[in-house]
DNA sequence: TGAGTGACTGTCC
DNA sequence: CGGACAGCCACTC
């Protein structure tokens, strides 16, 4: 197991992510077999171009808050994401209940 | 070479 | 509900 592969693995499971549902980090990690790998996904993300065309957006932490400042661009740049996509913030948290995907 | 860091998490107070 | 903590692993000094 090489980092190549699971980065791919993530890449995969967050591209399967539906419109309007999202996940945590850790169920990106969980999905693609490598628990608590948390982080990598974020790394992941983190390296992500600008023009690729993965839902990054649905990715959130466990919390359901965004891994962002709340007075960033990034931040409200995912948040615009996902509320034109139909999910809802109790203000500045996600109801997870509500849009977790599973896999 | 080693310590610090980060788009993180589950568990245990 | 929140805070501390130990896992986790690539990257940067």
């Amino acid at each position: 197991m090489t980092q190549a592969d699971y980065l791919a693995k993530f890449w995969m499971v967050i591209a399967h992510i539906p419109k309007g549902k999202v996940a945590t980090y850790g169920d990106v990690a969980a999905m693609a077999g490598y628990p608590r790998m948390a982080r990598a996904v974020g790394r992941c993300l983190k390296n992500l171009p600008e023009d690729s065309n993965l839902p990054w957006h649905r990715v959130l932490n466990a919390k359901g808050m965004l891994s962002f400042p709340q007075d960033s661009a990034k931040y409200r740049q995912q948040r615009q994401l996902l509320e034109a996509e139909g999910v809802l913030f109790q203000q500045h948290k996600i109801a997870l209940a509500r849009h977790r995907w599973r896999g």
